[in-house]
DNA sequence: AACGATCCCAACCGCAGTTAG
DNA sequence: CCTAACTGCGGTTGGGATCGT
């Protein structure tokens, strides 16, 4: 069933906007909140239609958008979002307090692709270009299968994250909008007292799904056959090559040391990102199991989930300790419980309530209204 | 200064998921 | 349950800005 473009209707302007016209758009949604986008263009007085409203407020005019330069921090955050996720923008976006997911989807392609492809790596598998024999490597596959089950499993539970974010925008709004606030509908999701979200039943299922099938993967050496159960079949994800994406850079870790170092990553651009290397991944040494308790076992308060993940990225690893990653991909060597506490604490950041964040990051440094 | 190439980003398009009647 | 409307998302594009020759 198909459905008519909204736009359609004669007499609807298209294109820029002017200051007027979002003189307009602003000056009523300050007043009456945007309500139904479709109805919002006729009340406002716009010859709009209400997609373009709604598309020009969440991308341009809404107070709490950030706007500039992306930092260093943000790029990680986002590469490394990226490998985890693909290109759910959406999903990313909500952990980068502020900016809109066109805004990070149209870094990503201007800045941030380039820069992979000009050190090396393909932007969208996050392997080294050229590198097909290690994709075919075995224990490769056995890491293949596990991160597939592992970023399909985050991503699900980000998007569940996401979507519950944009359920409380929503109910916030309507809400707000009942109540005293002049400019209700523009107070940022994220400065709502919202109440903390440990246990939404959403995130619980997943949780449990989790637990599900991350059963103890038997140490290393095991075949990598079928020992992790996929949460395919209930949290129908249809992926673009995620797990692939994130074992590539285990693929890449391999290299680093060697081909990297002689080659592109060492150009100006790496200096200038000194902490990419920090976004390659050393699952070698993962196991659903060990994910499974770091989420059970390791809590990073979501307070300061920016600066701790941003500590993680820069701090331990601009110093040029590459200990993290030196695992060799048997569970019993050294450095594996570095590597384990490294990345249950990696990700039990990536996927801890943005909500969370966002209200503790913005209470400080957003706009005031 | 003029022109073409490239970069950048706001805006559009259309699909998919959700919701209401 | 079905259907149409609404909303959100990701991919793409148009055109202004900037850069290079």
């Amino acid at each position: 069933m198909g459905r008519s473009p909204c736009c359609d209707k004669l007499g609807l302007k298209k294109g820029p906007w002017t200051p007027e016209e979002d003189q307009k758009l602003l000056a009523y949604i300050e007043e009456h909140g945007h309500g139904s986008w479709r109805a919002l263009p006729s009340k406002a007085g716009l010859q709009r239609c209400g997609k373009s409203c709604r598309l020009r407020w969440t991308n341009y005019l809404r107070p709490d958008i950030k706007r500039g330069k992306f930092s260093l921090q943000e790029e990680q955050t986002i590469i490394q979002l990226h490998a985890l996720l693909g290109n759910r923008w959406s999903a990313i976006a909500t952990h980068l307090a502020n900016r809109t997911d066109n805004e990070i989807k149209n870094y990503w392609n201007t800045h941030l692709k380039k820069r992979l492809t000009k050190m090396g790596i393909d932007p969208v598998t996050h392997k080294p270009i050229n590198d097909s024999i290690l994709s075919s490597n075995k224990g490769t596959s056995k890491n293949t299968a596990n991160l597939s089950h592992i970023t399909q499993w985050e991503s699900a539970r980000l998007e569940a994250e996401a979507r519950l974010v944009r359920q409380s925008r929503l109910r916030s709004s309507s809400e707000l909008k009942s109540q005293e606030f002049p400019l209700s509908p523009l107070i940022p999701v994220s400065k709502l007292a919202m109440p903390p979200m440990p246990s939404l039943p959403t995130l619980d299922k997943l949780k449990t799904l989790n637990g599900i099938w991350s059963k103890p993967v038997s140490a290393a050496g095991s075949s990598c056959g079928s020992e992790v159960e996929s949460p395919k079949s209930i949290v129908n994800y249809s992926g673009t090559g995620m797990g692939e994406s994130s074992t590539s850079f285990v693929e890449l870790m391999r290299n680093s040391s060697g081909s990297c170092e002689d080659g592109i990553m060492k150009d100006g651009t790496e200096e200038e990102w000194g902490g990419l290397r920090s976004l390659i991944n050393p699952m070698d040494t993962w196991s659903s199991e060990s994910l499974r308790l770091g989420y059970d076992n390791v809590h990073v308060s979501s307070e300061n989930f920016g600066d701790k993940f941003t500590d993680l990225l820069t701090n331990n690893y601009n110093s040029g300790d590459w200990s993290y990653f030196e695992g060799n991909g048997e569970s019993d060597n050294g450095g594996d419980e570095t590597n384990k506490n490294y990345w249950t604490s990696v990700l039990d950041m990536v996927v801890t309530s943005p909500s969370h964040n966002m209200v503790n990051s913005c209470a400080s440094d957003s706009p005031v209204l």
